[in-house]
DNA sequence: CGCCTGTAGTGAACATGTTTACAAACTTCC
DNA sequence: GGAAGTTTGTAAACATGTTCACTACAGGCG
């Protein structure tokens, strides 16, 4: 396996336009760790009976209940008609229910139900439980070292997609009580 | 916003159960870029009439053409059922053909078509240069020191998901030549 | 040869997401 | 007060993935 480490030598001078192969390492690395975070995380959730898309809603409506559709979307980073289909699926399984607006007639207010709450902390417990079994044997200066690095290519990653870097919906900062 | 650092002070001693909201958080951070990467990837792809998993597919033709739909299943890690209709909308596209396997009446071999060979190129330098953006501004030595630090992560992750830690058709060491 | 088991690919039903188009309800601004 | 534009949610058509069930062929073994 090759190393991903810089050849030095002639690469000395200079901002160094970086290995072309280092960046697609890296880029292929964030993907399988992302993907085998997926696959893990879902066959720990699956027993609870709810996907991981389903619990993202209700992880953010259990900080804020009684969002709107198009509140949850934009802090999902879904687009509306997406929502709409997770909610009609989770308000069968009966974990939501939705509520007309009463100042907005268009409007339609997304509630937890008892069960919702229920399945909130149960998938919590599970998801970090999990969080912390993959992390267990990175040390914390390597933990944060590398959480650094990333959240300056998150930062630049925000200003090719258009986004603000102070956009405050990422998925990162929420859900820490 | 919260920093991603250590406490310290009582924090000192021995193998410290980790803080659980810097696993979260570091979790949280993954998907982030993950997500972020995909969508500022797709943008770039989009004019080029092709999608992600699309590219995937092709790239891997590229290396090794004729592989049985099976093959690519494994490799791609999707089901077979997911490369089926993958490879009918490729095969619609242009992209690819099926042609029977002259030793086995069950499978049936993909090949890149011309355009495909073409689509591998344009693609692969759209993608590089897209990459080499994102980490534009990370210093070599950061993207090593994080490119160890996930590569950990990545072995514990392939031992939860059962896979091998020499599992070979990971992504991140496919597609450079 | 003939049966059993394993493998390659497909079909049906579903979850999740997209884009495009729309109706209905709000807001703004003259 | 009313036209014009904006916002909320849905519908339709599609891409992408899953699981479960199935067909059809391959290959071994008696």
């Amino acid at each position: 396996m090759t190393a991903l480490v810089n050849v030095g030598a002639e690469d000395k001078e200079s901002v160094l336009p970086k290995d072309l192969n280092s960046s697609l390492r890296f880029g292929f690395l964030i993907h399988d760790v992302s993907r085998l975070r997926r696959v893990v995380v879902d066959r720990a959730l699956k027993p609870l009976g709810i996907t991981r898309s389903q619990w993202w809603v209700l992880a953010f409506l259990s900080r804020r209940d009684g969002m709107t559709q198009t509140a949850l979307a934009d802090d999902l980073d879904l687009t509306k008609v997406a929502i709409g289909g997770l909610l009609d699926r989770m308000e069968t399984a009966g974990f939501v229910e939705r509520r007309a607006d009463s100042n907005d007639a268009r409007a339609r207010r997304v509630y937890l139900t008892r069960p919702g709450v229920r399945m909130v902390s149960t998938i919590r417990d599970s998801v970090q439980r999990v969080e912390m079994d993959i992390l267990d044997r990175i040390s914390e200066d390597d933990l944060n070292q590398a959480a650094v690095t990333l959240t300056k290519v998150k930062e630049t990653l925000l200003e090719m997609a258009g986004l603000e870097p102070e956009d405050s919906h990422s998925l990162e900062s929420n859900l820490l009580e």
